[in-house]
DNA sequence: ATGTAACCGAGACGGTACGTCCAGTCTTTAT
DNA sequence: ATAAAGACTGGACGTACCGTCTCGGTTACAT
């Protein structure tokens, strides 16, 4: 992990507990993370301003350098505050279904307010590549992980031919998204589209689904507001 | 078309043609473009401003206003400017060993100085929809028309399972791409990921090639330097 | 010169006049050099800010930077803007009488709202070398002379001694005012205190004073409004 | 006395002498007292900051503010620690040459380093009136008195003239050594300026000074390392 | 040939945000 | 109680670019 992310999410220790000096006001924390993040969705990268953070959170602007170094840094902490680490969900046995399920609320998250603050993220670690860096590690990995592993299972399953490129299909399904999300070559809510990609990547549904025995609680791979 | 892209490529009139008064010094359209595009290569988004450009191309910022609105139009007339229309490429006859050089010649491209550029472009894009709007038009969609175009030929010459759904490979082999670009979380020259993905999205390669019977002069996707 | 008095006088060319580019504002020049003042005389050293001076003549902090390197340099300029190069005043015919009303007119200046602003001057100046360099050639040099030339005629007249060391006369006179203008161990407005710092330096009135045939016009050593 | 003062002198308790609690680490004291005596000869001004005294002296900021409410009664304190209340000389009989070699060593030692520190507590006074009350009542007026003395004697002794303003001749010579440390329009230790201005303000040397039947002792005015 | 219109360079201008420094204050643990 | 550590609000700093605005000068067509 990198320097990029002290501002600790749950059970972090960013700096080494100090026992000397006044610790840390939480409540600017949350103040300027709410605020950032709110900002983020409101004026986007334009308006996210380190003084706007400041006036918004009624904090001083010298409080939010000292615990991130960079706007990214920043995004990335407020981004990170507003999600569960890994919303849990209920597989409904066909690994198809639950990557078509899937894909669409991710599809529906990235489309929505939380979409433009990923986007802002994004941007601003095209200079910055420890942002990327911690992004990657902190949201990105965990979900495709998650990807992974409805795909092993239909694998598993019989579902899904044994031959599958596990990292590839992740790769393809997430990649889209993102260049939507970025390009906007393409509108993410595109009806029918989150079928038509999965059909693509998995093959064609010939072979009827085995529901497996105990529907098992696995975990989404899309962003929940915390 | 926008006003963003009034930066004419050849053959384009972006202002009304005056009939009277000075016109226009191309000199100074070609240093700022130059300028503008070298900066994006060398300092990325951080180095490339307006100030800079005028300075290192020895041209008034006014000049530079008078002609492209936004940083974000000037970026994307700056890559125009670099790139051919669509440079042609002979057709192997195979779909799948077309596509695959493709994507690799394509990748090598990102991964080099354009691939800044580019990236620097979908940047401006986020908070300049004009931009994005410009790049799409002018460069993504020609380009994206190829693969379409390779799958269609393989489609007909029976290489290619009837049933692929054209729009959707384009979309996961480009889009794939554009995500290593700018979220890093993979590298663009990744050895054998072309392959991969081919063979991924087009299936396996069960049924023998047929070579067509001429082949064809098509047209790289790649961006070419002019 | 320095560099610090670029911010001219009557009949100075601080920047060679250039003929590119557009003119300076000389409205924004006067409003800054009058805000300066102002607040120099309101709120003395801890008002006198940048910042205050933008904002009260409404101009940008990056037009102030641009003409006056230092908060220092924007102080001599401002006093040297309010104040007559050298305003005539009436010789009486008798260097006593004269050096007596000139000291005491002297001495209010420098109590009053000026003596503010002088001392802020120096104040700047002892980490601004420039400053007190661009003080004592603008301001003080010119002051002095004009003692020293009253010290002059009155030798010549025969109304005071030969031996008299009119650089120490000079040097004697003024430096009390600025002492008491800056360490205010005693008021500068002491009543009485002109004749008896006269009589001390110039020794005792025993020769009669020869009037002068025809009364000079010549000029005041105190700062004037303009 | 003011609270600019309660840097305590030797002997002094500024706050009531409390009988609970930790007592006043006198360590600290000293650290702090010499490390922003070091900062204002090293750096003037501009380097003497509460924070700079407090990471130089090792003590904590709330340590400086307990003690001292402002940076100018720190100054004054830290120069108060450095100099002897009042240094005896040896009076050679003469006043004049008395008075010639006391003013030429208090020039010697406001052209030195203590220099700066004067300097900068005159600054700091400016917009801190208690500083200047208090460097008057202890530094300057002690010293004043002594050349006053001086003066007292010659005239008694018949040196120098009954007639001679004494509050007149201290002004003149002190007044004259602060303008040009702080105004800096000739050097302190112009050669020969001494005896010029100790001829000019006591009177040509006429009268054969009487030589005092005992040499007394009496006490320098000059400001001497502790 | 001479307007007239649009171009071009230079550079001043009002602004916004930057990231830093320091001022003072406050809150904690340690002595 | 005093001290050290260090987080906090707040204000000003000086800088970098922004996008706009005059200027003096330069083409090149249209009278």
């Amino acid at each position: 992990m990198t320097a990029t992310a002290n501002a600790p999410g749950p059970g972090q220790a960013p700096r080494q507990r100090s026992v000397r000096g006044r610790p840390r006001c939480d409540k600017s924390r949350q103040a300027i993370l709410s605020s950032a993040y709110d900002l983020l969705v409101q004026a986007g990268l334009a308006g996210f301003t380190i003084e706007a953070v400041a006036a918004r959170s009624g904090c001083a602007k010298t409080t939010i350098y000292r615990w991130w170094p960079t706007k990214g840094a920043l995004a990335v902490a407020s981004l990170l505050e507003m999600v569960e680490v890994a919303a849990p969900i209920r597989a409904t046995g066909s690994a198809r279904r639950d990557l078509e399920s899937l894909l669409a609320v991710m599809a529906g998250t990235m489309a929505g307010p939380m979409g433009r603050v990923i986007a802002s993220i994004i941007v601003e670690g095209q200079s910055n590549p420890e942002v990327l860096e911690t992004y990657c590690t902190q949201v990105l990995q965990p979900r495709r992980e998650r990807i992974r592993e409805i795909v092993r299972m239909g694998v598993r399953s019989g579902e899904l031919p044994a031959e599958l490129d596990e990292a590839v299909v992740v790769e393809l399904l997430y990649n889209t998204l993102y260049s939507r999300l970025l390009i906007r070559h393409q509108p993410l809510d595109e009806p029918g589209w989150t079928q038509r990609l999965v059909a693509a990547v998995l093959g064609p549904a010939n072979a009827a689904p085995q529901p497996v025995a105990k529907p098992l609680r696995i975990h989404s791979d899309a962003l929940y507001p915390a």
